[in-house]
RNA sequence: GGGAGCUUAGCUCAGCUGGGAGAGCAUCUGCCUUACAAGCAGAGGGUCAUAGGUUCGAGCCCUAUAGUUCCCACCA
């Protein structure tokens, strides 16, 4: 398999290929090896509607870099992908759809409607499972799961069954959130407050047999119709005495009681409020508290209903208008004032939820809520960063009872069962039940189960459970949940009750919580703003790794961050970078090279860099089990770049063009640590380090099932480290007063270098030649001349001779520039070192480390001198 | 009304358990040096929001303040 490396980086040309083959030879598939420790992650499923957007870019990078580097550590590492069947959302899609056609859910029935449901999932469910896998997201496919396949759905039915005999599900009346678009009930986390612009309407019910007033003020004159009491505070004494009287409700003149609660503020508003339990969560409350009736007052679509002929069949809002006129021509109102107050919105379409009263099925919380905060609090599951513990334990502790019908078709349908004969209700796992008591057959429950419920049971239903599988046993708990903290209170806190409840263990141990990606001016991106980025165009520009890369560095857990196009681009010009460096290191290795270790005999460079190399490894492990994943990336870029590119690459040149066994030592080198970074970078990059490493290595191998560079205990080359960083620091030196002297590179010098490891600076003149536009170099203890400009490190004094080119005024004010900063040096850290309290209390390597810059800085101060008397 | 985050170079952001402030982009100066101009070599640029405190030592810890963003909450 000769293959070349293209002549340009084109991930197009490479990515979509690369994909297929770790699929086809099935390097994504998680075996149940007892010989391995597993590591899981359960995606958390997209919705089936759903097309890639950004948010989901950033959560399958992180995971796929966190899957990919445990399988490269040799963990039986399973990423367990699926889709969420997401019920409201596409119920609201395809009913959209439908309505194009002029076709409505009624008309179609239930059952033609649950067909063409599944139409659409068969139709759209895998164009986002095509999108995963552009990014390149290394998932078992052939473990793909969805919420309403069959094991999923007999995973929920026991659940449902199992909770209701334990008590722990319940059916009831109970006011709850309704969407009048959706015509569903909603949960306390499918809604969203927002502040809204509004009026307090101040209106005055007359007292029955009095001529008098009691004045209130509402938000919403429209409930006015379902009031049932007027409210004081028990204790307000400006109403003490109407407390028991009657007042007259206007427009529907229905005589209502004035009672005491509680719960009414005396210094708010007038102190009085007006009761109506069918239309406010409160309301309803003190309802129940003072044996109101409950009046409903609206259909499922908000629009009155007809009891109330004036304004039957009026949506909410055009009866408010209508109300307060009504209200005014009977001198009711009494002024109207601005206020703005938080209006509960459905999280899925926008409209104003309606409390409203009516029978649902309830998760009752408390029990369930217990473990999962303890298990928390104990440390069987973790938050990264932790701060997000907070959120969780407030959101648990102040949970309420979890409603989960909907009144929608698409979903898991309630497993209760009615007896119209006798009224018997049963709850169970059977399609169809026979009424125990009358033996007659029963109507299931029309209800669905909120989206949630079947995502929620998602780390264990997908392993197999109910059934007591290898999967199961093995796999789970799983240990990784990586997913936006905009979904802590939807998702992550009812798979922590529902893993506890059901398999006695927390589902996995860490929580990584990232932030949003927002558009370059830091907005959310949104479809009404159309601010979006989509990342299949990205990836189509720049390629997936480049996106990627992006998305992985640069940002810390938990935090937002901003889609800056630059961003991609350095991204993408890093790729470039590293297919360059790969294709010129390959176009100095012969035909068919193979790789056949390091050589024994290495030369100082050789060390340097293999060094660097080793702290690498150990550094970008050390930051990927601490989730610092961006500090990882940005380790390796910089090595990539910085260490190897600019600096390991140029100093090898000389040696492979010298050819003979240097340069075979050097090719070595650098295909040692070609392929060590190709590795390290592979859970980032995992399509161009694939291609490369697949060229380097003659298709002998595959990266992905390679295993991921650890620090290597044996390799100790500190010392070397250290003293070829002095010829570093040299060549850098050089350049700037070459720089500094505005000498171009096309005009070489001589360098005279003084310094006492002249040993090391003579087995490195090559270096100054190539690197440092030496024409020639010399070193010694001792050199004396005149007429040259200076470059000053800690261990050496250059001389470069130009006489004609060298400004004396400027290089000794040059020099005496360098003199200030190195002064300064000493100053700081001298005054340090004479802190009696900093020799006390430090700890002695500290103390150590600076009194051995203090020295190097003496000495360079002592070599910045010599060189300006040689001026004067 | 509670809670959390953020405030570091012109811009976007890193900065791990406290030990002389970093990157990318942008700017300026040189370079087509046979891997790469998606590049190379240099340079400039920061009282780390403000005020106190703890400490031998604070971008980092503590307390207040300001600005900003977000989450939660039944004030009609």
């Amino acid at each position: 398999m000769a293959k070349e490396l293209a002549k340009s980086y084109d991930p197009r040309s490479f990515e979509d290929r690369i994909y297929k083959e770790w699929n086809d030879k099935g390097c994504f598939r998680a075996e149940a090896d007892p010989q391995k420790t597993p590591y899981t992650i359960v995606i958390p499923p997209p919705n089936i509607t759903g097309q890639l957007h950004m948010g989901h870019a950033l959560d399958e990078t992180l995971q796929d870099i966190l899957i990919r580097w445990k399988r490269m550590n040799g963990y039986a590492a399973l990423w367990l992908p699926g889709t969420d069947h997401a019920a409201i959302a596409t119920e609201a899609k395809i009913v959209e759809a439908m309505r194009k056609e002029g076709v409505s859910k009624e008309d179609l029935g239930r059952d033609g409607f649950m067909k063409r449901a599944w139409e659409w999932k068969h139709q759209y469910g895998g164009r986002i499972v095509e999108q995963l896998k552009k990014l390149g997201s290394s998932c078992d496919w052939s473990r793909e799961r969805f919420t309403m396949d069959e094991g999923c759905s007999k995973a929920v039915k026991e659940v449902f069954v199992n909770y209701y005999e334990k008590g722990l599900i319940y059916r009831g009346e109970r006011i709850i959130n309704w969407c009048p678009k959706c015509r569903t009930s909603l949960s306390d986390a499918e809604v969203t407050y927002e502040d809204q612009a509004g009026h307090f309407w101040h209106l005055r019910y007359k007292i029955k047999d009095s001529d008098s007033y009691i004045e209130l003020a509402t938000t919403r004159p429209e409930t006015l119709l379902g009031d049932t009491a007027v409210a004081v505070n028990p204790k307000d004494t400006r109403y003490s005495d109407l407390v028991g009287k009657t007042v007259i409700l206007p427009i529907v003149h229905r005589e209502i009681p004035v009672i005491a609660d509680d719960y009414v503020e005396m210094d708010f508003g007038t102190g009085v409020v007006k009761i109506t339990p069918a239309h406010d969560p409160n309301d309803f409350e003190v309802g129940l508290r003072h044996d109101l009736p409950v009046i409903n007052v609206m259909n499922d679509d908000a629009t009155i209903v007809d009891d109330y002929p004036a304004y039957a069949g009026m949506d909410r809002f055009e009866a408010r208008k209508a109300i307060v006129d009504d209200l005014e021509k009977e001198g009711a109102l009494v002024k109207i004032e601005d206020h703005s107050h938080n209006v509960g919105t459905c999280y899925r379409c926008g409209t104003t939820v309606e409390p409203k009263v009516s029978t649902q099925w309830f998760v009752k919380m408390k029990p369930l809520a217990e473990p999962a905060i303890a298990a928390v609090k104990n440390g069987e599951t973790r938050f990264v960063p932790e701060r997000f513990e907070k959120i969780y334990f407030h959101w648990l502790e102040n949970i309420r009872d979890w409603c989960i019908s909907r009144q929608i078709w698409w979903g898991h349908r309630i497993p209760a069962f009615y007896c119209d004969e006798c009224g018997e209700m049963t709850v169970t796992k059977e399609d169809h039940a026979v009424c125990p008591v009358c033996g007659k057959p029963m109507r299931q429950d029309p209800d669905t189960l909120d989206t949630w419920f079947s995502s929620a049971l998602w780390p264990f239903s997908t392993l197999g459970w109910p059934d007591e599988t290898e999967d199961l046993k093995y796999f789970y708990p799983t240990n990784t949940l990586v997913t936006g903290y905009d979904i802590i209170f939807f998702w992550v806190i009812r798979m922590m009750f529902s893993g506890i409840e059901n398999m006695g263990k927390a589902p996995f141990d860490t929580v990584l919580i990232h932030g949003l990606v927002r558009d370059s001016q830091g907005r959310k991106m949104s479809k009404s703003l159309g601010n979006g980025i989509d990342p299949l165009e990205v990836i189509n520009e720049y390629g997936a790794d480049a996106l990627r890369f992006m998305l992985a560095t640069g940002n810390s857990p938990g935090n937002d961050m901003r889609y800056i196009d630059d961003k991609v681009k350095a991204a993408r010009n890093f790729a470039n970078k590293l297919w360059n460096a790969s294709r010129f290191i390959m176009m100095n290795l012969p035909e068919g090279y193979e790789f056949r270790g390091l050589p024994e005999k290495l030369e100082a460079e050789d060390k340097w860099l293999i060094n660097k190399f080793n702290r690498l490894a150990k550094e970008v492990n050390e930051n990927l089990e601490k989730f610092e994943l961006g500090v990882a990336s940005q380790k390796i870029y910089d090595f990539i770049w910085d260490v190897y590119c600019d600096w390991y690459i140029e100093l090898t040149k000389p040696r492979i063009q010298s050819g003979g066994d240097t340069m075979e030592r050097a090719q070595a080198v650098l295909v040692w640590a070609m392929q060590g970074m190709l590795k390290l970078l592979h859970p980032f990059m995992p399509f161009i380090t694939e291609e490369i490493w697949q060229v380097l290595t003659n298709g002998s191998s595959m990266i992905i099932l390679e295993s991921y560079p650890v620090f290597d205990e044996n390799i100790d080359y500190s010392a070397e480290e250290r003293s070829f960083s002095k010829i570093i620091e040299a060549v850098r030196a050089v350049r700037n007063t070459r720089t500094e002297m505005n000498v171009p590179p096309s005009v070489k010098a001589k360098l005279f270098i003084e310094t006492a490891d002249i040993q090391l600076f003579e087995s490195c003149t090559v270096f100054f030649e190539r690197l440092a536009s030496a024409s020639a170099v010399q070193v010694g203890e001792r050199f004396e001349l005149t007429d040259c400009a200076n470059a000053v490190t800690d261990s050496a004094r250059i001389f470069i001779p130009m006489d004609e080119l060298v400004d004396k005024e400027k290089e000794l004010a040059r020099l005496e520039k360098e003199r200030e900063k190195v002064q300064k040096d000493i100053d700081f850290l001298s005054g340090k070192l004479n802190n009696q309290g900093f020799i006390a209390k430090a700890p002695e390597k500290l103390i150590e480390a600076e009194r051995a810059k203090l020295a190097n800085a003496q000495e360079k101060m002592a070599k910045i001198q010599q060189s300006m008397e040689n001026f004067r």
